[in-house]
RNA sequence: GUGGGUGUAGCUCAGUUUGGUCAGAGCGCCAGGUUGUGGCCCUGGAGGCCGUGGGUUCAAGUCCCAUUACCCACCCCA
């Protein structure tokens, strides 16, 4: 008998902490609405061609990280380890882009997901956790980078989560890049001493990591490192002044961060991420970037596009660290003192619930001191008794846990599904304002 | 894949250094003090193959070896 726990990195998310998803979610939605964004559903499964050559075989993701297996037709398929293939998978599948674009807009989408990835665990990164993902496709903005952006900053800000900082940075594009890379190999060849033992090794795989390195040996000689910034081609720096500008339009706070480099092979030009303190080692709460090119790699028409992820179980342990205030879970305790009462408060309780209130009711006649201690554990707001004076003279007693208030209500009113108006949360605990 | 830390009651953890009343605390739970009025207080109670396997010893929660799980960090990323 194996042991009856959950599989490593997969965790259960328990009854407690759903509200924190759920105000996650809620922000991702309601900000989506504002901005015109749409929601879509890919599945979690995909070819893992599309994850190989989307993303880029040379990467980790795909070198080591997916959850891959053949299913029974023979076919290799593959977990999710990202949204932003899957998405572009579905766009080309329907012909969306071309029904946007008809209309002379964008197609603006967002999904919302588990995805998997087989890493070690460790603070802030689970092997399958839950992504908020924002994709536009088919404007070369620059605007619509910054629109982007707005965007993920509104949905951080309605959360109420302070401390985050925004970084952009330009990576050029396929015109731009490979003499800059070239550079920068020359350049960080040049100091191979002074690099650490990883670097020296993305010195011939992935040199623009050596740029994000954390030792401090590295950082020194990243430094001076010459910066995609640099190298950029008129189209590109024009595109890059065009993204800083609209965004100071739209109010965003950033800062240029020449040194930030994203690692999935599809970005091009602008790369952003939001940084927070407080996670531990993994302080990216979102990145994102401009991946033009990918729908055509992926065997579609060529369209311009740009999007982010968001990881949904950083944002909750932040949300987790700044305290919240309770609100009662349920309005209404139903409590039956005798047998008797039990017919007439199950009636009660199913009116009530009708009529669109919460109700707590357990069919139990108990005595009254227990069921007060459950209405309080419970967190209900009020309390209605049923027992025998009660059954007698055709009321129930209504008490207000909080102000210890107590009026009599009659029976037929409740049975009519009428009760006083009790605001509860549904959500237990939110962000102090 | 590589390091480090931790596994003792439902939960959070003492106890391991110096083997011998070490099976403990707090919280939670149950009952009672209060026959129809909760939170606070008091009293009592239930609940543990001390992660697992082996070894040393008269004796192991405690020492040794192995193993496993979780956590943190590297790496990478959300």
């Amino acid at each position: 008998m194996p042991p009856m726990t959950a599989v490593r990195g997969f965790k259960d998310i328990l009854p407690q902490e759903i509200p924190y998803y759920a105000l996650v979610e809620d922000a991702m939605r309601e900000m989506a609405r504002r901005y015109g964004y749409e929601e879509i559903r890919p599945p979690v499964l995909e070819r893992t061609g599309l994850f190989r050559r989307g993303i880029g075989e040379a990467t980790d993701i795909v070198e080591k990280e997916m959850y891959s297996f053949q299913d029974p037709g023979g076919e290799s398929l593959t977990l999710r380890p990202e949204a932003t293939a899957g998405i572009a998978r579905a766009v080309m599948e329907h012909g969306l882009l071309e029904g946007a674009l008809a209309g002379g807009r964008a197609l603006r989408l967002f999904a919302m997901g588990p995805m998997f990835r087989h890493e070690r665990p460790q603070k802030g990164r689970l092997r399958q956790f839950n992504q908020l993902d924002v994709e536009a496709f088919g404007d070369k903005g620059p605007y619509i980078d910054a629109e982007v952006m707005a965007l993920l900053m509104d949905i951080l800000g309605r959360l109420g989560i302070g401390g985050l900082e925004a970084r952009v940075n330009s990576l050029g594009c396929e015109v731009c890049r490979p003499p800059y890379r070239e550079r920068l190999v020359g350049y960080l060849s040049s100091r191979r001493e002074e690099l650490c033992e990883d670097c020296r090794r993305r010195l011939g795989t992935n040199p623009l990591r050596v740029l994000d390195c954390k030792r401090p040996g590295c950082r020194e000689v990243a430094r001076s490192a010459p910066t995609s910034l640099d190298g950029l081609c008129p189209e590109c720096l024009a595109h890059f002044d065009g993204v800083k500008g609209s965004l100071s339009a739209l109010g965003i706070p950033f800062s240029v961060d020449p040194l930030l480099v994203r690692g999935l092979d599809y970005y091009k030009r602008t790369a952003f991420e939001v940084l927070s303190g407080g996670l531990g080692a993994q302080s990216a709460v979102a990145g994102g970037g401009r991946y033009d090119g990918l729908t055509a790699l992926l065997g579609g028409p060529d369209a311009p596009a740009i999007g982010f992820a968001v990881g949904v179980e950083r944002l909750v342990m932040l949300l987790k660290g700044m305290g919240g205030r309770k609100a009662p879970a349920v309005a209404f305790y139903l409590a039956p003192l005798t047998e008797q009462a039990l017919p007439r408060s199950a009636g009660v309780a199913r009116a009530l619930r009708a009529s669109g209130h919460s109700v707590a009711y357990d069919g139990e006649a108990l005595r009254l001191k227990t069921h007060l201690k459950r209405a309080d554990k419970l967190g209900a707001a009020m309390v209605l008794m049923v027992g025998e004076d009660e059954l007698a003279g055709g009321y129930a007693t209504l008490r207000d846990l909080r102000t210890h208030a107590q009026e009599r209500v009659p029976l037929a009113e409740l049975e009519a599904g009428k009760a006083p108006a009790v605001a509860t949360g549904g959500i237990t605990e939110g962000p102090l304002a």
